[in-house]
RNA sequence: UCCAAGAGAUUCC
């Protein structure tokens, strides 16, 4: 059964649920039963495939083949709830974990934190931490990073920033993560120049910024009328001895804030660019660039991006 | 007894 298990974690996690499905099914009838990983893999699997409601199933038919569920059943349900947004669901969950007497970890306050922030109750989020103190569940680096994104998606940066050193002080590292939420909070509140702090403030660390760092920034910069800055700095990365390789958020940054700006022919320049480097951009990529053209009063060259981008594959959206 | 399988966080419309 954990050989049976590790290959239906194998097949899950490379999106081959069909497969994982049919191994599960084998394994039922089987010799080799599947047990309580076998079922926490396949929920995972499930839910992270949208099938929240299967989910469930599972967890229901496993209690009737008499396994109890885990921690780790519990917190991929969770999650899948609390990551579609009905933290009510969520919480049931966790009363009903809790009665069965399973205790909760720092990762089903994660899962709960996460369900909290999407829905900009960050207060409650806040709270969280507290509770699980009380409980003697030490917070990690992702509760506070969860905390520190769930702030600045409400609007309060300050705080955010606070985290930084509020984490410090109770034993924790920030990492790159945490950087990048709290950049990208300071970006998205035009504060670029704190946001550069921050990076700064990483690097002295001896965190190096990443692809997502940069990205982040390339979208302060169009997002601060600083467009040229961001082409720039997009010329920084496609140089050849940069140790990180830009993708196609990189290209999509830069390709909004010129298209926002009404430079189309820039626009396309970087998606040629894009193309070259064997990138083949994404749906997203064209809705800029026709966005773009119409706004532009260029009805034509909308047309022939629309028509590109069917004939690369893509179904508009 | 020991060893082997499973869960949470950041950037684009």
């Amino acid at each position: 059964s954990i050989a049976y298990s590790a290959l239906l974690n194998g097949l899950c996690k490379a999106k081959r649920l069909v497969e994982a499905r049919v191994l599960f099914e084998a394994m039922k009838v089987g010799d080799c039963k599947p047990n309580l990983v076998s079922y926490s893999v396949l929920i995972d699997c499930v839910c992270k495939n949208g099938e929240v409601g299967e989910g469930l199933s599972l967890l229901e038919e496993m209690e009737r083949e008499g396994l109890c569920a885990d921690v780790f059943v519990y917190s991929s349900l969770i999650s899948a709830f609390c990551g579609k947004g009905d933290v009510e669901k969520g919480r049931e969950l966790f009363d009903e974990m809790s009665r069965k007497n399973v205790s909760p970890n720092v990762v089903v306050y994660s899962c709960l934190m996460q369900g909290l922030s999407k829905s900009g109750r960050w207060r409650e989020a806040s709270d969280m931490v507290n509770e699980m103190m009380a409980r003697g569940i030490r917070p990690d680096v992702v509760t506070y990073t969860l905390l520190a994104d769930g702030l600045c998606k409400s609007g309060r940066v300050e705080e955010a920033v606070k985290v930084l050193d509020l984490m410090v002080k109770k034993g924790e590292e920030p990492n790159n993560l945490t950087y990048n939420v709290v950049v990208n909070g300071l970006c998205m509140d035009d504060r670029m120049d704190d946001a550069l702090r921050i990076v700064e403030r990483m690097v002295k660390k001896g965190k190096k910024p990443d692809l997502v760092t940069y990205n982040t920034l390339l979208k302060g910069l169009c997002g601060a009328g600083k467009v040229d800055e961001a082409v720039n700095l997009l010329r920084t990365l496609l140089s050849e001895k940069f140790h990180l390789k830009p993708d196609v958020f990189t290209f999509n940054n830069v390709i909004q804030g010129l298209c926002k700006e009404g430079r189309i022919r820039d626009a396309e320049r970087i998606h040629s660019t894009m193309v070259e480097k064997g990138l083949v951009g994404n749906i997203v990529t064209y809705n800029f660039l026709i966005e773009g053209c119409l706004n532009a009063g260029k009805l034509v060259k909308a047309l022939e991006i629309w028509k590109y981008a069917v004939d690369s594959g893509f179904s508009p959206n």
